[in-house]
DNA sequence: TCTGGGGTCCTAGGACCC
DNA sequence: TCTGGGGTCCTAGGACCC
């Protein structure tokens, strides 16, 4: 890995991505007060526009919470389809300038343009040439970190939003860090913040200089990251498309209309989680060997989660199921339940071998059959029969972290 | 009038084997 | 008969990110 001083990375955040995407395709909504939530009951505002931001409306908060602080919000379900697509245009522009871009999430991106330089003159320039096209072809605004590296390049385009650039070049690092506070750092969260300001460090410059045995005392192998994280120090490499680590698990949880206790319905909710990884996992094409299920209550605070592993790899989804039964059936239910999910984990790539026996390869045919036609009309065209009509609401195409703009993990886009 | 959903990584303790 | 240590796997829970 070549050392810092010697890499040019941007980081890109388009600004406010859903709400952006909405006003742009609703002409009435733009210069508005407006909020992209889940087309479930209980649904938080995903993202909102920065005129609804002004007004006190943020992530995370309950639909009516913030129609309360903003009374002329417009509240659109979102379109998840339509983002992934919109990001995965703008990614193209991305690997104009350079193949190693590495997508974060939906809406941000790293590109290593070290080697672009020579042919585009400079990252600035680079920087503001994506920004102009990004504005032409979406009508939509993004801000740019420029850094040495992945971590400077994030909280730079973090520092002025909407429609930012900021450079942070080797020189400048060190005077930059020096007042910044530290829950500015991506990996430093709320505890963490906390606990470091209980040693009284609140600056990135007062983290560098604390001495590493501190920190590993108090935050284990983290501290050392931590120390590097105050000097701005950061060696991980701009990962490209193809060249990501394999998932590590595939899980979907649900908050429910209501809460249920009728053991019936939790247990239809259950198969159909259950046929939602197993689809994924057999779209992956990997099987696991842990189940976990989870459970959160009606008072919304006290859950639980239980894991069992099992003897072989599986990822049809009544194997699931049941793995995840089995587990619910050595529980007794406190109250009535709010969510539950379903992951699979101790993943590996899955083998091609066809079952010895008739009858399991018949099912294995079937389910083949049934993900083919769910992959080309949507999910839950075909679908077991206990997974009633009507239970599966539309409009939730999921985007996982692993989503990718393109390659095997672009999933749930049919 | 309540509080989403998808992941990763780390820690700690227990079981088990050599 | 008693004692110790290292390694691996499993489970549960928490912090963090978007």
């Amino acid at each position: 890995m070549a050392p810092d001083s010697h890499r040019t990375i941007l980081h890109i955040d388009l600004n406010a991505f859903f709400a952006s995407v909405e006003q742009q395709a609703n002409p009435e909504l733009r210069d508005k007060p407006i909020a992209v939530i889940g087309g479930h009951g209980r649904t938080v505002i995903t993202t909102s526009s920065y005129q609804a931001r002004a007004r006190g409306v943020k992530t995370g908060m309950a639909v009516w919470e913030a129609k309360r602080a903003c009374p002329e919000l417009i509240v659109v379900v979102g379109d998840n389809r339509k983002y992934q697509h919109t990001s995965s245009r703008i990614n193209e522009i991305f690997r104009d300038y350079t193949p190693d871009v590495e997508a974060f999430s939906i809406d941000e991106s790293w590109l290593d343009v070290t080697h672009s330089l020579s042919i585009f003159g400079s990252a600035v320039t680079i920087a503001h040439l994506i920004k102009a096209r990004i504005l032409h072809s979406f009508g939509l605004r993004c801000s740019i970190g420029v850094a040495p590296n992945k971590l400077l390049a994030k909280l730079g385009s973090d520092q002025i939003k909407p429609d930012g650039l900021f450079i942070i070049t080797p020189e400048d690092m060190a005077r930059i860090l020096e007042p910044m506070p530290i829950q500015e750092l991506c990996g430093v969260g709320k505890k963490m913040q906390r606990a470091l300001n209980m040693m009284s460090i609140y600056t990135c410059g007062e983290l560098g200089r604390c001495e590493e045995q501190r920190l590993t005392h108090k935050f284990g192998i983290i501290g050392r990251r931590l120390k590097e994280m105050g000097q701005g120090i950061d060696l991980s490499p701009v990962v490209p498309y193809g060249l990501e680590e394999d998932i590590k698990s595939v899980g979907h949880s649900r908050t429910l209309e209501k809460d249920i206790s009728n053991l019936a319905e939790i247990k239809c909710f259950l198969l159909q989680l259950s046929e939602m990884v197993g689809s994924r996992a057999r779209r992956y094409c990997v099987s696991g060997k842990t189940v976990h299920l989870y459970v959160r209550y009606a008072d919304f605070f006290s859950s639980w989660g239980k894991q069992i592993t099992l003897c072989n790899h599986i990822n049809l989804s009544d194997d699931i199921y049941r793995a995840a039964l089995s587990i619910l059936n050595t529980v007794e239910l406190e109250q009535p339940v709010r969510l539950l999910g379903v992951t699979l984990s101790n993943l590996k790539q899955q083998d091609e071998q066809l079952p010895l026996f008739v009858e399991e390869r018949k099912k294995l045919y079937a389910i083949r059959a049934m993900d083919t036609v769910n992959a080309r009309y949507g999910r839950g065209v075909v679908t077991f029969g206990t997974l009633v009509p009507g239970k599966e609401k539309g409009g939730s195409y999921v985007i996982p972290p692993s989503w990718r703009p393109d390659g095997v993990k672009n999933i749930d886009v049919q």
